[in-house]
DNA sequence: CCCTGATTCGC
DNA sequence: GCGAATCAGG
């Protein structure tokens, strides 16, 4: 298999949603998730939390914890690299003409005002007091994506390839299913979500003992597949 | 061991 | 440019 333009486009907005190698590999097909590093790499992409951080194992058909740990990643790439050349080819099929207009990433500059929210670690989302627990959190880390093609189920929603520098990445139903979508709003700045998902991503820590201590499944529970 | 991404280096 | 092999970390 060769990078085609979709094929770059792909594996850019997967990376840039914090999919893992693997995945993006499992998704293109036809290469490794070393030929999708090493692509990722030469694109100028990269530098993610490398040695993976909290994401626990959710091997195969496991799905676990939540990957969305965009966190503060405020060494965006010291190296140069290559600009990253956005040669928009169309030639998708019938792809929504999502606007291609992003170059790259705006380092995430935390808010210097507001309130501060506090990321937790990748890995443990940590919950508000009891009263007001929203029962469904869930950043459901997408496993499988749903094939690139327009359906009449996504149709006007935020898909995969619609995903940019500026728009919600929060993962609505779950991937594979027909109308898994992404929220799409526009992003709090800086962070990967909408203020209001920024809301359930992040959440302020508290003390241990006024935490919850059995928490309830991050969100439906194991799917099958 | 499993997983992850990073890097190297022959092709 | 590509990606397997290798390295390094959790």
């Amino acid at each position: 298999m060769s990078w085609t333009d979709e094929r770059i486009e792909t594996l850019r907005k997967m990376w840039d949603s914090g999919l893992t190698a693997t995945q993006i590999a499992e998704e293109l097909g036809g290469v490794s998730r070393n030929a999708v590093i090493g692509k990722a790499h030469r694109l100028g992409l990269a530098s993610r939390p490398s040695p993976v951080k909290a994401n626990a194992p959710e091997a195969k058909a496991t799905p676990t914890a939540p990957a969305a740990a965009p966190a503060s990643a405020p060494a965006p790439a010291p190296r140069p690299a290559a600009p990253a050349p956005r040669a928009a080819a169309p030639a998708a099929p019938a792809a929504p003409p999502a606007e291609a207009s992003d170059a790259d990433d705006t380092p995430p500059a935390p808010r210097p005002d507001g309130p501060v929210l506090r990321s937790v670690g990748p890995g443990g989302f940590i919950r508000q007091n009891p009263g007001e627990q929203a029962p469904p959190i869930a950043p459901a880390p997408p496993r499988r994506l749903v094939p690139a093609k327009p359906s009449k189920e996504i149709e006007g929603k935020t898909t995969l390839l619609d995903l940019n520098d500026r728009i919600c990445k929060w993962p609505l139903g779950h991937p594979g299913e027909p109308d898994f979508h992404f929220c799409g709003d526009k992003v709090n700045p800086g962070f990967p979500y909408c203020v209001e998902h920024c809301g359930h991503a992040y959440q302020a820590q508290l003390p241990r003992r006024d935490r919850r201590p059995p928490p309830p499944l991050p969100y439906g529970g194991p799917r099958v597949r």
